[in-house]
DNA sequence: CTTGACTCTGGACCAGACACTAGGGTTTAC
DNA sequence: GTAAACCCTAGTGTCTGGTCCAGAGTCAAG
């Protein structure tokens, strides 16, 4: 733990943020309406101000976003992250856990589809012979 | 390839094609309108008239949207497969295969940062150096 | 022929995740 | 000290991928 702001962190303005961690001003603003963000301290002149670490929090959701969790789905990672105490909170991570196993799992599945195909297909020659099509339009129900 | 509707093809109403696809009737209209089914010729009563194969290309839609393609990717794919354009189509899949294994990677490492966090929270204590922050906000921005 | 199930069109609506606009005030660099 | 660049709020618009009407016509069974 640093004290936030004692004299060293810049205190970034919502803008250099926003560039700093990726993403638009109007995003930034977005996130701490739907409370991924917490509320920063404002200036006199009602500015936001944010401490240096909010960059790598907001880097950290635009990530599990790339990832495909859901912006609630973060908002709940995030505070597992935040406290760490409660046995509650082991819970809802193990869960969490479940959640990421299974998207693993599904990724898995996709990539191993992809690169059967992939494989299978010899980039060249008449359509009927690529596997990609087939597979795909096939009656290759079996499994679903 | 059998002829497309000569005597013997039912020519479906769209019902019907949406049951055997397994996607809504809704769905079927507004990939239609989308551009990724053709137009249906129609009866003189309006109603669309689908060949059997449209069946087909309608579970392909349908499967690789699973895979992770938008419906803009895979109107781009049927446009490649009705060229017969392979080499492109298998471009595409690689392409795809590279992301979802750049997922893959990123993902596990989530789900590395909880298990550790599980393992190493006990009930108590500071999650201070909590690994799933960490796992997703570190300088890991070496390739973006 | 009637009834109920189906289909038609056009448009409204949903959630998620922003992006943009208007109409202000503020900060900063020169 | 002034102009450019920035920030504020509140609200509206956008895109994706659908879903759900309403009101009207159509088809299939009995």
């Amino acid at each position: 733990m640093q004290h936030p702001q004692t004299a060293s962190s810049p205190a970034l303005t919502i803008g250099r943020l926003a560039e700093q961690a990726g993403v638009g001003i109007d995003t930034v603003r977005y996130y701490e309406r739907a409370g991924l963000l917490p509320v920063p301290p404002r200036r006199a002149s009602g500015y936001r101000a944010y401490p240096a670490d909010s960059v790598a929090r907001l880097r950290f959701i635009r990530r599990a976003k790339e990832l495909g969790f859901t912006l609630t789905e973060i908002g709940e990672l995030l505070e597992l992250s935040g406290r760490g105490d409660v046995p509650e909170i082991r819970e809802a991570a193990r869960h969490k856990l479940d959640l990421v196993e299974h998207k693993l799992a599904e990724l898995q599945r996709v990539r191993d589809g992809l690169q059967q195909l992939i494989a299978a297909c010899p980039g060249h020659g008449p359509a009927e012979h690529c596997p990609i099509l087939r597979a795909l339009s096939d009656e290759s129900e079996a499994r679903a």
